[in-house]
DNA sequence: CTGCTTGCAAAGGCTTTGCAGAACA
DNA sequence: TGTTCTGCAAAGCCTTTGCAAGCAG
């Protein structure tokens, strides 16, 4: 880990690929939505709508509490992050829509990916009658050994 | 079906098995608790506290709302039922705490069961640093096909 | 000008909490 | 009698919604 953390957070994306990712999913790229895109798809990283709203104020924005939650909905309902459903109380958006799944540390609360060639998964044999799969959610819950 | 449902339900677990249980968790069986149990145990199942404060009301019991929602969090902190993580706006609470994982129907709202022979997990070997695995959760969401 | 977007504040749903009365040992 | 439990109501947190003002095409 290298002192340019921070400065690397948020250049993941340019400000061109946020406004051609929100194009490509249909999304009308305003200002507000190019703020809050890019907090969340600076890296691969699971927020709170709570955790986005203080990233997007920390930095030059003014985005209010409303637009953050209505855009993340937005943003899940056109595909460009994902909802993770890990703690009942709190929604969790992910900005990695590709299959993987989740560590999460109970005593922590933090939150690890890890890809789907951990574990192998075969759920048609089984799936209920007159359905499709739609998604799939895994979370090995962790709590520190030490 | 027959008409015999309403006589069968809450009979998966005689009066004295619930008590049986509830003591083995450290837990004092009072009316409301054999009340919230018997409709907990009565089957495998996953329900809401409000699910769980109307059918303990739709019998002759009269039990408040605090006293589902407190007896609830009691019953999961001495490990007689387990919280589900399926629904971000929902807690379920679900009878079968032994290993067993999750179809969700997002269409209907329904859960249902599949046993872990289904899949083949092996996330040992990439637990984060100085952690153990205190659960799994997995859900396979589906919706209709038809 | 017309439609989409934003923001404030209020409302909504689910859950927890404070406290007084009831039950129990 | 002292501890535990219950229930009502109020408060709390997270999220959504209504509506007026702002912006873009």
């Amino acid at each position: 880990m290298s002192g340019k953390i921070d400065k690397q957070i948020g250049e993941g994306e340019t400000q061109e690929t946020i406004k051609t990712k929100l194009l490509e999913c249909d999304i009308n790229p305003t200002f507000q939505r190019n703020e809050i895109a890019r907090v969340m798809l600076s890296k691969p990283q699971h927020l709170s709508a709570d955790q986005v709203l203080t990233l997007v104020n920390a930095k030059d924005g003014h985005v209010s509490k409303a637009t953050v939650y209505n855009t993340l909905n937005l943003f899940v309902e056109k595909g460009l992050i994902r909802e993770v459903a890990i703690d009942p109380t709190k929604i969790f958006y992910d900005s990695n829509t590709s299959h993987h799944h989740h560590y999460y540390n109970e005593d922590t609360g933090e939150i690890y990916d890890f890809e789907t060639d951990v574990m192998s998964l075969n759920p048609k044999s089984s799936l209920p009658e007159n359905t499709v799969q739609s998604g799939l959610d895994v979370v090995v819950r962790v709590k520190n050994s030490t």
